[in-house]
DNA sequence: ACTGAACACAACTCCCAGTTGTGTAGCTAG
DNA sequence: CTAGCTACACAACTGGGAGTTGTGTTCAGT
């Protein structure tokens, strides 16, 4: 379908006139005219009665009328999407179904009418030096150290992240209510993709190690969290640590279970990265929603990395 | 912006290839290159890092692409909305603004996922030859004789509009609680629109001035309820009546008053209006819907015309 | 260094969007 | 009733651009 085409045939149902519709646009009546005739051919339906008073729609027109206003808006917004100034704010989250993405359509959800971009970058650093550059206006992330981040940038902890125990029926804590830290301590704890070095996560997931001597593995690419579930499931030695927050899709027959870690629980801390002389007004909002809306941080019983 | 192109950008992001985009479109690899580079040039940014191992989104690609997406679901649902079979179910009412659709927007409301076009025709003769010749689903209006219906259509009253009257300040009833219709003969009543045998909403205000010995006037074309207003605002003996629900946007300054009729309360009332053997199960949900939610029809001290 | 994979650039073709020019239908005024 | 006006459609033509073929470039893996 012709955008320009969607363009023409909504001035001309406007203005009730194809020559209207064609002086606004910068072509002649001929052209306007082709155009909706080359859209009723591909909609194989007439969208206007024609007579010598001009054009009216007819019931597909009208019809098709608020689907061709829906058009534009779209084309609008997407070209608004990229536009360097005045965009819909871009914010940049660990993971598209993490917890953050929840708390991001809790705010999309408090104050409909503001534009989101979501995007997913590889690391902390790239993160930060999109923010940085101004591509993109903020970034949740974990924080291992304050001082690594660059002048002009700010940082607020605005999330925790609760993490599970995911075991197989097999496992010798699959019957547990609760466990500790202490209690994992020479358990085999995989989660794909950490890398020696890595991003940000692999390293809160490395001091966690130290801290309370785990063996976590990292080996391996991640295939997506239905095979890590195929093989906790099957496995009698392998657990894995999950947020509490994605609420994976629950694969039926595997009979997983969730176990809570407590005395301390381990939560993955999220902070809200921003560049202070940023003065896009939805930063304000988000940041004034996330204070307002997000679970107190740094919550008694729970465990993070020194620094953060 | 071409939509061919953002569908190509959506394939060459989701495979990360630019030739399997291209072999899914049938095109050559030359041509999804160009089509990209094209967007590229009309947004001025880059959307994909090319590499020798394929093509990656850049910050600006991942902005976009929630975008692109939304484009050609908008392309796909104004594509349908005029496809003959499996459509949105298409609706005529009297008026945009009118109390039914204040009922369909609730409609549209509880039932979101639902697909509903509204359309409008010129009469009640166009929107029962519309109904019958599946061109539309159903249509609110009202029904002066259910003996008109065609064959194989059937109506349900659904919705009765209180009439209000709307005088201006200095209008001898402009003090007035409330009026009855006795007390409203002698007084001119202006309807703009109103014609001769006419639409069936005039043959409505006929009946109702014959019932009570009104002087219905609908001389002149209608310019809209602000023009109406002004006329009433500024008038001391010509009146109006308007229904209850569309709240018009009440102009500043005219102190105009909105007064309840009763003894009875004249009020308008809509049938819904479809073909029996119409298998649209929207159509069945929409009944329901009225039927659960709709408020009780021919209520005691109301007034419609006999037949309706 | 060689090979293969993947995208970009160049040259060419041809189709189609737009233009100019003209036809036709329907309303209106005299 | 006719002349004239208005508004859209049809016809012929033209130029630009989208697509194709052919080739170049870059980079990873062997």
């Amino acid at each position: 379908m012709d955008l320009e085409a969607v363009r023409t045939f909504l001035l001309a149902a406007q203005t009730g006139r194809f020559q209207d519709a064609a002086t606004e646009l910068g072509i002649t009546q001929q052209a306007a005219s082709k155009r909706i005739a080359a859209l009723e051919k591909e909609l194989a339906v007439r969208l206007f009665t024609r007579s010598a008073r001009g054009a009216q729609l007819t019931i597909d027109g009208q019809a098709f009328l608020p689907h061709a206003r829906a058009l534009m808006q779209a084309e609008a917004k997407a070209l608004a999407s990229v536009r360097p100034e005045r965009r819909a704010l871009r914010v940049d989250v660990i993971a598209k179904r993490s917890g953050m993405s929840a708390l991001l359509r809790g705010f999309h959800e408090a104050r409909p009418e503001v534009e989101l971009d979501v995007v997913t970058l590889v690391d902390i650093g790239q993160a930060l030096d999109a923010v940085r550059g101004g591509e993109i206006d903020a970034t949740f992330r974990y924080v291992a150290d304050v001082r690594v981040l660059p002048p002009g940038v700010e940082s607020a902890r605005v999330f925790d992240d609760r993490l599970d125990l995911l075991v197989g029926p097999r496992h010798p804590l699959a019957g547990a209510r609760t466990v500790t830290p202490a209690q994992l301590a020479g358990h085999r704890i995989w989660i794909p993709g950490i890398v020696p070095d890595g991003v940000e996560w692999s390293v809160y997931y490395k001091k966690l190690a130290a801290e309370f001597g785990l063996s976590i593995d990292g080996i391996g690419p991640f295939f997506g969290s239905d095979h890590l579930m195929d093989v906790i499931a099957d496995s009698v030695d392998v657990a894995s640590l999950v947020a509490e927050k994605p609420r994976l899709a629950w694969p039926d027959g595997h009979d997983l279970r969730r176990i809570p870690v407590l005395d301390p629980t381990p939560v993955y801390p999220h902070s809200l990265v921003w560049r202070s002389d940023n003065p896009h007004p939805v930063l304000a909002l988000l940041r004034g929603h996330l204070a307002a809306t997000g679970r107190p941080v740094g919550a008694p019983g729970s465990w993070t990395p020194a620094g953060a």
